[in-house]
DNA sequence: GCCTTTCTGTAATGATCAATAAATATATCT
DNA sequence: AGATATATTTATTGATCATTACAGAAAGGC
């Protein structure tokens, strides 16, 4: 059944992408309502209608961000069959995302919230939590690796997945001040390098 | 010989490491005027006559916080005999600084100026200066490693370094989440668990 | 003493910020 | 057609931003 009242003259989804970039580029605090509503093409008072409020379209955009960009970016982290070749996927195609020339450089999630003052409350709590959710999906896969027999069961599970999720965070630092692909992998190779100390028995 | 005119009412070097710590906490764009003369204990105009203006105040600070707390956690590089102890007792004393209950986590450079359009362009080639000159500062103790004969000749300096520094940017990210001290030793220890292969002789 | 110089406090500047009021336009529903 | 509902455009709101005019205060030089 067709709406009641004018239909808006935009296509919501495309708009909500535009926004999303202009987060991605700027961050909360770079992203004037003036930026928006430029790439988006419409005014403000349709943003307002139709997202809210700039703190609601943030978040909207931000999980747009996660499901696509950030989806691609894990999946390798699922579809390796051992769990080695997964963070090691995981980490390589961190480093082609964060150096995609058509694409602002670094994670929208890892940069977005760092300075608590400069973005509202719920901002801050929103990219936070994502950051812990995925320091989770690592630890989850290694934990898989652990039940299949594939690593040994007294694996710091917490501290491992910990230490590759800072990593790729510091490689959206690194994505920002050099975009190169090359010093990217560069940091990913010396993450894997770790790989089998960390995973080894713990026992002597 | 004294100074003509009034003698201004408070003491300089205060009033900037007061803005270092608000800078330090908020970043560039979230730390006010309001914010920054509360903290200094003084009035915008005093502000602007001793700092000259808000972006000046900030590089000022930057220098400070690298002159003060940064050659405290990188003070290790240079005293420690060997070169794999320089970096582990760096990534430690980044560990123990960026946890630190009495200020605010993280490193005001790693973490500053990472959204262009938020902060001026002199602030933001300022602190990505920074960041590349502590890679370079990492390479210099590789290379004088491999000078002293205790490194391989054909290690990659600067991809090691690069690696060690984007780790130490992503724990300023893990000490905004999480300010605990063993999350950021964990990830130290991973960093280190990487150092026997990114060192050894590359040939076979 | 007065003059000059510099600093301090108050109050204001114009710019930009996010958000909205009012009027008009375009659709469906009866 | 007329009523209702929603969107759009233009212009505006009050808040906050960084910065500064202005007048008074506190020092040295004469």
């Amino acid at each position: 059944m067709p709406e009641k009242g004018r239909p808006r003259s935009f296509d919501r989804a495309d708009a909500l992408m535009r926004a999303m970039q202009v987060f991605w580029e700027k961050g909360y605090e770079g992203a004037s309502l003036a930026a928006l509503t430029a790439a988006m093409g419409i005014n403000a008072p349709s943003l307002y209608a139709a997202f809210g409020c700039k703190e609601s379209l943030y978040l909207e955009a931000m999980e747009l961000y996660s499901q696509t960009v950030g989806t691609e970016i894990w999946a390798a982290l699922e579809t390796a069959p051992k769990a080695r070749e997964a963070i090691s996927r995981f980490l390589d195609a961190t480093a082609r995302a964060y150096s995609q020339a058509d694409t602002p450089h670094g994670c929208l999630i890892a940069l977005g919230g760092l300075h608590q003052a400069a973005v509202p409350q719920a901002v801050c709590d929103a990219v936070s939590r994502h950051r812990g959710e995925n320091i989770a999906k690592l630890r989850d896969r290694l934990e898989a690796a652990i039940a299949a027999g594939e690593l040994p069961a007294n694996v710091n599970t917490e501290a491992v997945a910990t230490f590759y999720a800072t990593v790729q965070h510091g490689m959206s630092i690194l994505a920002r001040d050099d975009g190169s692909y090359e010093s990217l992998k560069h940091v990913a190779d010396g993450a894997m390098a770790a790989w089998d100390v960390l995973t080894r028995d713990g026992k002597h």
